[in-house]
DNA sequence: TGGCGCTGTCCACTGGAGCGGACGTGTGAA
DNA sequence: TTCACACGTCCGCTCCAGTGGACAGCGCCA
């Protein structure tokens, strides 16, 4: 409900792993090199931590875009429910581009995901990937146990959450 | 799209008539006395003239208390679009509680917007006012011909657009 | 004509948003 | 153990969001 609260359950849900989080210092460093636009690690810091709560929008929407949110989320308590359960499914993946496809096909019609469903297993299956055969709840897998990943560069590029038109 | 614009859209939208259009200070005046919260009128005419334009999320809601649209129309093209248009039909009407009355009733069903104008012209009817028939387009009539109204204090309390949970 | 009230515009000022640069601590490698 | 690095925390600074108080110009009324 508060900045707060949502700005430190963003951060925890990109980074489930909290002895891989990257500290405020980092975490302005990666904003700045992804967005081009700049925040200070200690203001994210005052941010998360509740010291200052007063944002202007321009801060805001370097967070926004960083995070691939809409800027609703910080000022609109559905849109942030919303996304919050998308983000908790979807940060199982650990992928940001899965991330974002999850956030673009909240209110497809049922129709139009089943499409989508198919289309995604045939590829599936032209990559060589396992099939994911799901029945209701997925297993209970811990997300953070970092599974085995084709990247060479994945250690030191650390994970960016997808861009998202403004 | 930027800030400015959208607020003398706003301004100019529940303030149709230019010469009755309260100044930047009467405003601030008026915002004071109906939300509570306080905005300088100074502030006022810098944020529509676009001299200053990386407002605080505090103020924005402030703004978006007193003219009882919801804050994303700040930030969010698709909002402001749609506000925007019912604005325009609602304030033809000069009433404070039918514009708010039009922007609650958007997304309704058909049928249960029915219901509602069935409750609405029986109360017509009783109130002695004068049926309302209208076929497609409303007729042209000029909003700001200030009709004949029975509330002795309407000139003295300057209209004040309706409040709104945020 | 002069005075009143309201307007848009301007400017100097204050508080706090936002930042840079420190501090002490913890942890992992040499 | 020592070095190096990243962490959370804090302090003090800069600059601008936001305000108060002016100003001249306007229409209105005596």
């Amino acid at each position: 409900m508060d900045l707060d609260e949502r700005l430190s359950s963003l951060i925890a849900a990109f980074y489930p792993d909290e002895r891989k989080r990257p500290g405020y210092a980092r975490l302005a460093q990666l904003i700045r090199e992804s967005t081009g636009r700049t925040i200070s690690g200690t203001y994210l810091w005052e941010l998360t931590t509740g010291r200052k709560r007063n944002v202007t929008l321009e801060q805001l929407a370097v967070l926004a875009e960083f995070f691939g949110v809409p800027l609703e989320y910080f000022v609109n308590d559905e849109v942030s429910r919303q996304v919050d359960a998308q983000l908790k499914l979807a940060v199982a993946l650990r992928d940001t581009k899965v991330r974002s496809l999850a956030l673009r096909a909240e209110g497809l019609s049922s129709a139009s995901l089943d499409a989508l469903l198919t289309i995604v297993n045939e590829v599936r299956r032209v990559e060589n990937l396992e099939q994911v055969s799901e029945k209701g709840e997925p297993p209970p897998t811990r997300p953070q146990d970092n599974p085995p990943h084709d990247d060479p560069h994945a250690e030191d590029r650390p994970d960016r959450p997808g861009a998202r038109r403004s």
